[in-house]
DNA sequence: GTCTATATGCGGATAGAC
DNA sequence: GTCTATCCGCATATAGAC
């Protein structure tokens, strides 16, 4: 257990927004977990949302950097040449899976609070998170579009969204999934192996054909 | 405006829990947007939770139905021949997308609900959701298994779950992306069109190879 | 910085009149 | 079935002693 307070309730509330989200924790359970007075959370951190905020900011940010740093990498590499898409996804998703970004990530904790800061859209939530990564999505948007030119602009800014779907989900419901489906009892660099392998695929997928729609072929 | 209160409040609820999630939304808010009376919702559902998975139900029903009456269908057509990928899918994502599934869907409310209900850990959520879903995960990753013979029933497993946070991702941020992203601004079909190419290349990406783990081509 | 105590309000749920 | 009024617990937040 870390020693100062703040840290213990940074870490506390990261455990709970992961496992039960931002608006079904409260800030009780939380201190209680830190074993923290109630009252230090708010001299800490000044109120939820901003606490909220700071479990977000501790975790997002080394993570989104480290995308960029691989992606200018990538760039830097390729020159004017041409870009593939896989080594792309693989500078997107390779950092969540990576658990020595910064030191101190614990998992799986921390994966389900990237799969939850995907999907929750909680306006607090939503907001912190828009803000942190607004670059990222354009930056690899603009790399995927560079790697698959022959695709709409629109349709790859939605294949980064499929992407970033399947990421959350996967990382929000690997512990449940063996409630619903027979548990493939992956490790997670096989579990990283199949997602690149999936979404490179889809990224690689031919575009829009003429005369095609989304509703042929019923 | 539906006539019978019960109508209003399950309406009301399911815009409110789209919108907002389930810990988020108070009944006093649900009601107040139903125009009926705050001990309305208790006296005709019970409890929050059970209003809950009476929202869900009244969805998710016929959308896994139609799901598996598709599925029936076109096993049904192949018999003990080749089983597509592609048809699979489509029989998937598409009654989703279809607003004609039972009358009285009314978009896009439905389908950022369809998305939060993959998307949201909340366990009432979860519970009640998992239990409608479980028959159609156990049905599709059959096919899918059928269809990908070569590829490994846990990598398949784990393919299903990447196609439905696709899609759950999707119907969640479909209004946010704006925000976040250029926003492609396409119609319902063009945007299952692109989310099937993407999902069915998934589908049919190789398995592992040998040799390659996840962490390889770093 | 950490605690106790408390202000203040919102939450779900229900009793009971109509 | 629908309303008002209310119970009661838990929420965030803060005041103020130590």
């Amino acid at each position: 257990m870390p020693p100062d307070t703040k840290t213990r309730i940074l870490d506390a509330a990261e455990t709970r927004f992961a496992e039960h989200g931002y608006s079904a924790t409260s800030l009780r359970d939380i201190t209680t977990l830190a074993t923290a007075n109630l009252a230090s959370a708010n001299y800490h951190f000044g109120s939820k949302s901003a606490l909220l905020e700071a479990v977000i900011r501790r975790r997002v940010v080394p993570v989104n950097n480290e995308r960029l740093r691989l992606l200018d990498e990538l760039e830097a590499k390729v020159g004017s040449g041409r870009l593939d898409v896989e080594p792309v996804v693989r500078a997107f998703l390779a950092p969540v899976f990576q658990t020595t970004v910064e030191s101190g990530f614990r998992e799986p904790k921390f994966m389900q609070l990237v799969g939850r800061m995907h999907s929750e859209t909680n306006s607090d939530f939503r907001d912190v998170f828009l803000r942190l990564f607004v670059e990222v999505g354009k930056r690899f948007g603009s790399a995927f579009s560079r790697a698959r030119p022959e695709i709409e602009a629109g349709e790859v800014m939605w294949r980064l969204h499929f992407m970033i779907g399947s990421l959350a989900h996967t990382m929000v419901w690997e512990r449940y999934v063996g409630e619903m489906l027979a548990p493939p009892a992956r490790d997670r660099q096989e579990l990283l192996g199949a997602l690149t392998r999936f979404v490179v695929a889809g990224m690689r997928a031919e575009g829009v054909q003429s005369g095609e729609t989304g509703s042929a072929a019923r």
